[in-house]
DNA sequence: TGTTAAAATGTGCTCGAACACATAAAAAAT
DNA sequence: ATTTTTTATGTGTTCGAGCACATTTTAACA
């Protein structure tokens, strides 16, 4: 077992103060060449690591992350990244580190800037955030950045150069990963993906996907698969699909490229005569209504609770323990069954 | 924000010293009545959490845990915990943890017996193992237990009162998954069980995932499968089981049920006039090769590093933060095909 | 009432890092 | 050579909890 060294330790076997000691480590300057010497030699020798319990006791600072969540009233997608954020509170609250979720209406552009200027007000150390909307997103990373508030996402990738870190799944793969099992369960015939609401919710997130679904099929030998795309928006959405579905009866699968699938479900499972194949996003307990009739195959687990959860840490970890920042943290993409379906709720 | 209160907080609101209100958290008696009831009275207004930081750094005591794992140059599988142990201790390095790993010789008894008296003779706080032979386990776990060693176990359940801890997989679920996978691959056919090695690898495990795989099949309704059962040790492997596929022509799938599903598939896939569908345990290199040219279809992720750390930090977080001790942690059972293999690599 | 024992309460040091401040040594200016 | 300035180095306090020890208060007894 190796020995942990101290400050004092380090003063001792290179016969300075523990001021000098520190004041080499912090590179805070006003030590001699002989002794910043002596003291490297001794750190070049031993492996020192400060004791981050003494160090966060010491520090008055409390350093502040604000998360932005659409709130789970309007779309219960949502609720699992507030219990991942309360997760990583409990986990850190012994350690100088407040975290503050700031909710906002998935459907309003401007609550979203609003409450990101409620959250610039607070004056934070660090913003974790679901850019839902594109051009807003950049502009308010834009503006933490240059008050050098670090600034992390997750969900929904997003390409700016002030992004520290971004926590999600890879799109691409999910998609080809649906196709992969609507492979399976049919072997040929025709597949349609449903967009559904693509306005306001990011509609990057639905076009990676399809691209990946697509580009599966495209590379797949002996093809005999036909895919469709189908794009419906929520008013209307009923009346559309069913017309959809009679205009189109060789339609064997559906490929839904977000949490809404139970809706889908809810009118295919009043067409008994014929089983369509459906594959959709996330458990929501109407997702797991239809997956346990059998209506839904497939869902695809994109871990929101764990996406926030990581999110969160990730910036905590880098306070509290100076750890680097991860740039990107990718999730695995978890494929759900009736059977185990269950094991995914914790 | 929510004031964090001190002891000398609590001192001042209740009038007295902070060596009162101190004998008064930890119930070390010589407090007067009155003076009990100012500091009580205190506590129950305020949430008082201890600060970990500083009771961490005051403590000497070094709590030490040591964890017993099957070798992996015995047996690749085994590689993933010793990273997920590597990664906990790691994680808590600057807290008064120790932790040590002991490897023991998968194949061997008296190397897990012997390995338990080493473990034993450092006396630590707590022994998390992998119960790989069951009495043997269950005597070295009465012994900790006479000692007031805790100790948890993952991989494999075991009954006993003396365990404080199980990390793993509903294993009959897992026999389930495997059920329902091959349901969809075939719809129909004869479908073998391969038990490999179920000597000195525990058969509890293998049972278990036996019996939710019939129970599968049992409950469907109009059921045109039928299920037969094949046991092999490794020297004979080979032969033994390439007879077996001659006797049974008729078998379309299999379902290994053990991280040995390559060995199946360097067989089946010599065999290309038949596609038999296969479905086994694990992300061994041999088995990802053999999922990546489609001879085996699924694999099921029994996430051994997870198991690790998880076993790992459920002692840690009760020593320094005096958290309770999950009995029971259950981790999600991983599908895993040729799409999503490569994220479960972290 | 005075003395001793027992119980209750308070004080002060420690853990290791951080940092303010005091002191000492070297360099520069008179 | 002496004073002043600059630079280097050391000392001491703080953070909050834990615990040993000192001190005070109360109870018991002669």
């Amino acid at each position: 077992m190796e020995k942990i060294y101290t400050i004092k330790d380090i003063a001792e076997l290179a016969g300075v103060s523990k001021g000098t000691v520190d004041r080499v480590l912090h590179k805070r300057g006003k030590v001699s060449e002989d002794a910043l010497k002596k003291v490297n030699e001794v750190l070049d020798k031993i492996d020192y690591q400060p004791n981050l319990m003494a160090r966060s006791l010491k520090k008055k600072q409390i350093y502040s992350i604000c998360v932005l969540i659409p709130d789970s009233a309007n779309d219960p997608y949502w609720q699992p990244c507030i219990d991942g954020i309360n997760e990583a509170k409990k986990e850190f609250k012994s350690f100088n580190v407040k975290i503050e979720i700031f909710l906002f209406d998935p459907t309003s552009t401007s609550s979203f800037v609003e409450t990101n200027q409620n959250v610039l007000s607070t004056a934070p150390d660090a913003v974790l955030l679901v850019p839902l909307f594109h051009k807003e997103a950049i502009d308010a990373i834009e503006i933490y950045n240059s008050k050098g508030i670090i600034s992390s996402i997750f969900n929904n990738q997003l390409k700016s150069s002030s992004i520290r870190s971004f926590v999600g799944q890879d799109l691409f793969q999910s998609g080809r990963i649906a196709a992969r099992l609507l492979d399976l369960l049919l072997r040929k015939g025709t597949i349609a993906i449903v967009h559904i609401d693509e306005d306001y919710e990011n509609a990057i997130h639905m076009q990676e996907k399809e691209k990946g679904f697509r580009d599966y099929f495209n590379n797949l030998e002996n093809a005999t698969f036909e895919i469709k795309t189908f794009k419906v928006k929520h008013p209307q959405f009923k009346s559309t699909l069913k017309e959809f579905l009679d205009e189109n009866p060789a339609i064997e699968g559906l490929f839904v490229t977000t949490s809404k699938a139970y809706q889908v479900a809810k009118i295919i499972a009043k067409k008994p005569e014929k089983k369509i194949a459906l594959i959709g996003y996330d458990l929501l307990e109407n997702n797991l209504e239809y997956l346990n009739n059998k209506t839904i195959d497939f869902l695809i687990h994109q871990n929101p609770k764990r996406q926030a959860y990581l999110g969160a840490t990730n910036l905590i970890e880098h306070f509290i323990f100076e750890k680097e920042i991860s740039s990107e943290i990718l999730l695995p993409i978890d494929i759900i069954n009736t059977e185990n379906a269950k094991d995914y709720f914790l």
